[in-house]
DNA sequence: TCTGGGGTCCTAGGACCC
DNA sequence: TCTGGGGTCCTAGGACCC
């Protein structure tokens, strides 16, 4: 065995030690930096339109209530005082407002949340760099190569994260990502928990399997309708009933993480696959009746994915578009160029409108929206261009 | 009074090529 | 005329996640 085969197997056995790191009710805490006299009261982030916090004369502000909402819309975030009245994120507003008609309501905030989602992240890389962006409000780190003891490191983190930005995050660190992640959420808000392989048994059994990342409402149907709930009645299914119901490898994947098996590596880089811009209606739009304003919609559509393309630096060439009827059954569509890859609005709004031709629309419309896939970095198109041309300029001179 | 917007990954069939 | 697999690309839909 060489030197090399040596490090990769020592590497591959040895017990990685990899975090989640989770910050609570993100969105909604944002917020509280801003209006701190929320805090401990009952507030959600979400809705479409504007419902800014209004001053009054004097300084006070006046937050609008979920009673004084109408129209469409989703709960992002709600902090855990309105929890407890049974909201949760991706609700309805309407129906929150059932639930808790006297809870604030105030309008999301993407740029704020983007800033203290950088600051974070930022905060976390100082101490520890090999960092996987999970999303806005969650990481992994893998903290194998630092010496550190495991609690004294996520106290650190976590202390560092709070003078940063005033919030709190919760940590799970265990020895792969499925474990963290599940551990993120069992001491939350603002906690931790480690957890070994020998916890499995003890400490993930017992959990619901929709607790695994991956279970989503689908699969946990399909499972409680084979008796099986708990990740513990998982571990224990038989391997046959399985893949008869799920297919052999979404099957042999159900067993491996209900044994706490993982092996998937943080992932410190990752090029977006494809970029998309999306809008659902106030109200829903009659395909020729509306035509006018689908048409300005869909055009606006493209404009705003090419200029995302533009700022962040890619080409793409395929083109899609989505629909959504009014009894929420979506289709797509897509085409890839036979040409170049582009970030040119025109060109998008040709190619998507292709697509549109190829859907029959006889019901009302919810939603559009267009996307852009096959991406490659626009730098690196520009330089193997200019490199293909010098090495064809021998062949012509 | 249902159900946002931004993504990823997987599956599956057909075309096409070797 | 019928008969093979394997590989890759394209397209559509669906599950899932934050």
């Amino acid at each position: 065995m060489n030197n090399l085969e040596q490090n990769v197997t020592q590497q591959s056995t040895a017990q990685r030690r990899i975090a989640h790191l989770d910050m609570d009710a993100f969105y909604a805490s944002v917020e509280l930096l801003r209006y701190p006299e929320l805090r401990g009261q009952p507030v959600v982030i979400g809705g479409r339109s504007e419902h800014q916090p209004v001053v009054q004369a004097g300084g006070r502000r006046q937050f609008y209530r979920l009673r004084d909402y109408a129209g469409r819309g989703v709960i992002t975030t709600a902090t855990y005082e309105a929890r407890t009245f049974g909201i949760a994120s991706g609700m309805g507003v309407m129906k929150a407002a059932q639930l808790a008609p006297d809870a604030i309501l105030l309008p999301v905030d993407f740029d704020a949340y983007r800033h203290y989602s950088r600051q974070f992240k930022v905060t976390v890389a100082v101490i520890a760099p090999q960092i996987e962006d999970t999303g806005i409000d969650e990481i992994y780190i893998d903290l194998s190569d630092l010496p550190d003891e495991t609690l004294v490191l996520a106290q650190r983190i976590r202390q560092a994260i709070r003078d940063a930005t005033g919030l709190t995050c919760s940590m799970g660190i265990a020895p792969n990502k499925l474990l963290a992640k599940i551990g993120s959420d069992l001491n939350k808000p603002d906690g931790v928990a480690i957890l070994d392989m020998s916890d499995v048994p003890s400490r993930i059994w017992p959990l619901p399997v929709q607790k695994i990342n991956g279970i989503g409402p689908k699969a946990t149907k399909k499972l409680a309708a084979l008796n099986i709930r708990t990740i513990a009645e998982l571990a224990q299914a038989d391997a046959g009933l399985l893949q008869l119901h799920f297919g052999r490898s979404y099957a042999a994947w159900l067993h491996a993480v209900s044994h706490g098996i993982d092996h998937r590596p943080v992932q410190t880089h990752c090029e977006p696959k494809s970029i998309s811009r999306e809008t659902t209606f106030e109200r829903d739009l009659h395909p020729r009746s509306d035509r006018e304003a689908l048409s300005e919609i869909f055009t606006a559509l493209c404009v705003q994915v090419a200029a995302d393309l533009k700022r962040k630096g890619y080409i793409g060439r395929t083109i899609g578009i989505k629909l959504r009827f009014e009894d929420f059954h979506t289709v797509t569509r897509d085409f890839t160029l036979t040409t170049a890859h582009t970030a040119d609005a025109g060109q998008i709004r040709r190619a998507a409108g292709e697509c549109l031709r190829r859907i029959p629309l006889t019901k009302k419309l919810r939603l559009l929206g267009v996307r852009v896939s096959a991406l490659r970095p626009a730098h690196a198109a520009a330089a193997e261009e200019h490199y293909s041309t010098q090495r064809e300029l021998p062949l012509f001179f």
